[in-house]
DNA sequence: TTGAAAGCGCTACCAA
DNA sequence: TTGGTAGCGCTTTCAA
């Protein structure tokens, strides 16, 4: 049996509180004893007071909860994702806090048991897909949490871009080298996802909220060339993947006549689009991840790694004002080759 | 005030084992009375025990701890930890556990503190530098972890490769293209690191045990073709990222002969050295980290993913035979065209 | 199937 | 500066 802290207050023959203290509170006794305590404690293979037992009793933590509304292990491999949480890093660091990963399992009860078995002080929710019931069951436990979600409820932290409006502007690029004929992929816009062509009535029933801004913004720059929704074609990536991209690019060599760009709703699908497309097809991105700049992807510059300190930074200090709450990140458009001209023909 | 499961006992009319039953163990009560539990538990507004409360009492908290030697946010910048740490989050999320991502501060005590006051079931431990504190320390605390240490004590859990054996596989390659006059280039070589050439009587005193690990491999190859190890050229980077890298082969403009190699213990080290130098000097790297195949670099692949999972699952499910839990990863000489032979001149 | 009792290991208050 | 006391919120025997 490992020793306990009374173990050792025995051992040294003074009270609990007082071991506790030459821990947690060095100033509360004196640098003699407090010494004297901890060599024996040392000599007894006592290691400090049991972290799960000090988190009970003083009601805190020092962990903040990461939560990926996608697999987990997938959240790796998306080079946007751990840029995000490179940036809750620094900021756990600096706070001297932890970072608890949760997996959250597929189902939405398993999800829900999840976030609820999570010893954490707050959570940072990154969306990519499905947020709703994870943040109500945040909610639901009464911690803080800061979300990035698309579109936040008032009074609730968030840390964002203008999705739609940044989508608009790469379209817009698009649509000022004269393409109309173009093809829009992205992944999560059907609950039970297949790759390829997708007929899809109105926007609004694309399931990722992440997923319908980028497409709604798509389709605004568009329209405004009137060229409406439903000339648009509509094609799905199954997962965020540049494998997925690829593969869901294929559809369009069955077409009589293929779209002279692809819009991606991210830089990882757009990259795959690549892959599988001749390079007279206009592809554009979005997040400007490193792999971006050297395959000359034109794309949306968004900051990674500031969502995700800003992120962590408001649950740590959240704003007294209100409003502060809510923080809009800028975006930028960087063009390079792989969007040109609609070739004449 | 939230409410406590005492609460709900008390609203329901049963008592806390019951309540606590309706939770943990479904089938020790009535599938009626369970949901008048959770449907007052709801009404109230209680989310189901306390996580915190049900690790202290349990023993168990379902979190493993994971621990990079070197900065948490640097870590994700390092392509290759990412990626064990994909293979760990896979692990993690087949056993339903978290995963605590515990920063260390620079400074032996405050890392010891951190590791003594991570509330997990056990440790993986990314070592990149120097890692006898923090092994010390959890062996203090009693609590299972694994390794990927270059050289592990017996009996320990760890997951590796031959890192001299892989190193000096990747320096004969060189030898064998004839190159004779050549610098080895790392991080974490001597303790107050500065970019550039390093003056080093012996391997030994290297800091990092990784990368004295893979210089030693590197001298192996190169001595058993006459060339000693005062002859080898030494560069140290500040740090293991591509910008390092680049600025330290700077040095070798200044030697009146230049090498006609550099040997890289990692990829991104050897990315940079290649942004630097004239495509003449031959460059390899180490892993084989996705930017490898573009860049056309020579290097050592070795299993990522896997080496992340594997540790996970040796702290998941210890082997009872103690020799199975020494899991030797293998390794792959990948040629490409980041190296070539000597030019004649 | 349900409940009473006994802590898990610790910290914080208050009094000495 | 030190110690006694009272829980933090829960689970788990064990007995009813």
């Amino acid at each position: 049996m490992r020793p306990t802290l009374r173990d050792v207050a025995e051992a040294v023959g003074v009270s609990r509180s007082t071991v506790s203290n030459a821990y947690g509170r060095p100033d509360q006794l004196s640098a003699e004893l407090r010494q004297r305590i901890l060599d024996t404690a040392l000599k007894m293979g006592y290691s400090g007071p049991d972290p799960t037992a000090r988190s009970l009793r003083r009601g805190f933590v020092g962990a903040i909860g990461v939560l990926f509304t996608s697999q987990l292990s997938y959240a790796f491999t998306d080079p946007f994702a751990v840029r995000f949480l490179t940036g809750v890093a620094e900021a756990a660091e600096r706070h001297s806090s932890s970072l608890l990963l949760v997996p959250l399992p597929n189902d939405p009860a398993g999800a829900r048991k999840a976030v609820e078995n999570a010893a954490v002080d707050g959570f940072c929710v990154y969306c990519a897909g499905d947020e709703e019931g994870i943040i109500d069951t945040i909610r639901g436990r009464g911690l803080p949490f800061v979300t990035t979600s698309s579109r936040p409820r008032a009074g609730d932290r968030w840390v964002g871009i203008d999705e739609r409006a940044a989508a608009r502007s790469i379209a817009e690029h698009l649509t000022g080298l004269g393409h109309r004929r173009v093809a829009l992929l992205g992944d999560g816009i059907s609950p039970d996802p297949t790759s390829g062509l997708r007929r899809l009535p109105d926007v609004a029933e694309v399931t990722h909220s992440t997923t319908r801004d980028r497409l709604a913004g798509f389709a605004d720059a568009f329209a405004s060339v009137g060229v409406a929704w439903p000339e648009l074609t509509i094609l799905e990536a199954v997962g965020n993947t540049r494998a997925a991209g690829a593969e869901a690019v294929r559809a369009l060599h069955a077409l009589a006549e293929p779209p002279t760009a692809v819009l991606a709703c991210s830089d990882v699908l757009a990259l795959g689009a690549m892959d599988a497309l001749p390079a007279v097809v206009s592809v554009t991105g979005f997040d400007d991840i490193a792999e971006a700049a050297p395959a000359g992807l034109t794309t949306v510059r968004q900051p990674g790694e500031e969502k995700g300190r800003s992120a962590a930074e408001l649950l740590f200090d959240p704003p007294t004002d209100t409003a502060a709450g809510q923080i809009l990140l800028p975006t930028t458009l960087v063009s390079r080759t792989s969007t040109r001209p609609v070739p004449r023909s």
